[in-house]
DNA sequence: GGATATTGGTTGCTTTTGTAACTAACAACC
DNA sequence: GGTTGTTAGTTACAAAAGCAACCAATATCC
């Protein structure tokens, strides 16, 4: 490249992305860590079940685009800290149904209040309809394929 | 949480940037992994000697907001591999300056045409308009104040 | 209905990261 | 000028992520 067009990592979307993305984690982690000593895809796990109802595994994965052997690992620890609950299915025996215990449930609504109080926060200093920008070129580049970026041509 | 404002994931802004994060880093991952096998801590570091001349590297970790053992190994990574020069300072003998051999440099002038190309490739769904607000949002996010998120108050 | 493929999920092993302790060089203070 | 404190950087150990092999249940195909 030219040293007249200096490209800073500023610049560049994926640096910039995993900045913010690591700044604003960090506050909630530190939160659900702390008082529930999760890991990230714990909370996920939970937040997903919290969410929508009882789901297999699979069906984690796939909602949550997350890969099987870390859901897996999660859905042990929260199941062995009795935050959920596994049910083996009927009509596949290969599957369980997971779903929270009461004690999961709880941790869900802490949890998701403290997350919308965090995330306002977040994005307090921008305007309704900035937020909205904001959501939508994000949910835009999160599609990103993920096609080589001209793998070496040898 | 009620259910009547059911709160998703995707609005939550730290899983918002993570998965925007995660989804347009691998593109350029793969290229300066499958190309010169580095890792993304060892591309970075590459980057700041190229972008910024010969470094020691605690102005790395400063530049780069990376933590001093990622830089360490990092540099031990890309000197082994004869892509950085480390010479010992006369004024203080415990920091070495860092600087890119020929090696490096070529690799560092490729990829920052490879990013720059990418980068491009990312944001062209977007008007000039649009990309300086995103960037604009993006930086003010990642200087988002690493206070607990409300501990539990036991 | 038995061989083959597929799917759901787990486990083992390797790589990477995070954290803390450590060494060496320098600075400051008396 | 010796003790005490800092700073630059490395290393050792533990936690976590990634990958591939694996097991068991189901589906498919003949």
């Amino acid at each position: 490249m030219t040293q007249n067009n200096p490209f800073a990592l500023a610049d560049f979307m994926p640096y910039l992305l995993n900045q913010a993305a690591e700044a604003t984690s960090l506050g909630f982690q530190k939160y659900y860590k702390a008082n529930y000593g999760m890991l990230r895809t714990e909370w996920r796990v939970l937040f997903h079940l919290g969410r929508y109802g009882a789901l297999t595994a699979t069906a984690i994965c796939t909602k949550a685009q997350i890969h099987k052997t870390k859901v897996s690992r999660a859905v042990a620890a929260l199941e062995a800290r009795r935050f959920l609950l596994r049910e083996e299915m009927q009509s596949d025996r290969r599957q369980d149904l997971l779903s929270l215990t009461r004690k999961g449930q709880a941790a869900f609504d802490d949890l998701v209040a403290q997350a919308q109080r965090y995330n306002e926060t977040l994005l307090a200093p921008f305007t309704a309809q900035d937020q909205d920008t904001l959501r939508r070129f994000l949910l835009k580049l999160a599609q990103t394929e993920q096609g080589d970026a001209r793998p070496d041509p040898s």
